[in-house]
DNA sequence: CCCTTGACTATCT
DNA sequence: GAGATAGCCAAGG
């Protein structure tokens, strides 16, 4: 955020801004990149903190599932902010841009529905 | 201070 | 691969 707070919040800022469309980032990746080691969690309450102008959806849970209670309104955001970037979700789960194959296109069509 | 709370993670069953 | 568990760390009561 242009007007940021304290040192975290603007490594933060720079990082997720810096996310191109159709990839998405851990927190903890978020975090490490930005300097601070282990500090995941915080940069889930930097977040909040400075949402709106800066692609927060594109920062999901390392095991690729979003941080937020399924079908809450949050997660519906999210979910649609990252389809309308292509990027598709399994089970719940976002399917790496790198991970497309024939395999992944097959359980897409016979396998696990998509959401 | 001590305890609880998370938009979290790595590890073990 | 899904649940449980134990770390993690800043904020707030």
């Amino acid at each position: 955020m242009p007007f940021s707070q304290n040192k975290f919040d603007r490594a933060v800022w720079k990082i997720v801004a810096r996310i191109k469309p159709g990839k998405v980032m851990s927190y903890g990746q978020v975090a490490r990149r930005a300097g601070f080691p282990r500090h995941a969690r915080m940069v889930s309450r930097a977040m909040c903190r400075f949402d709106g102008s800066l692609p927060w959806h594109r920062v999901i849970r390392s095991d690729r599932t979003l941080a937020f209670e399924t079908g809450s309104e949050n997660y519906r955001a999210q979910k649609t902010l990252l389809q309308r970037e292509g990027i598709r979700l399994i089970n719940g789960k976002v399917v790496l841009p790198e991970a497309e194959s024939p395999a992944d296109l097959d359980a897409l069509i016979w396998g696990p529905q998509q959401d």
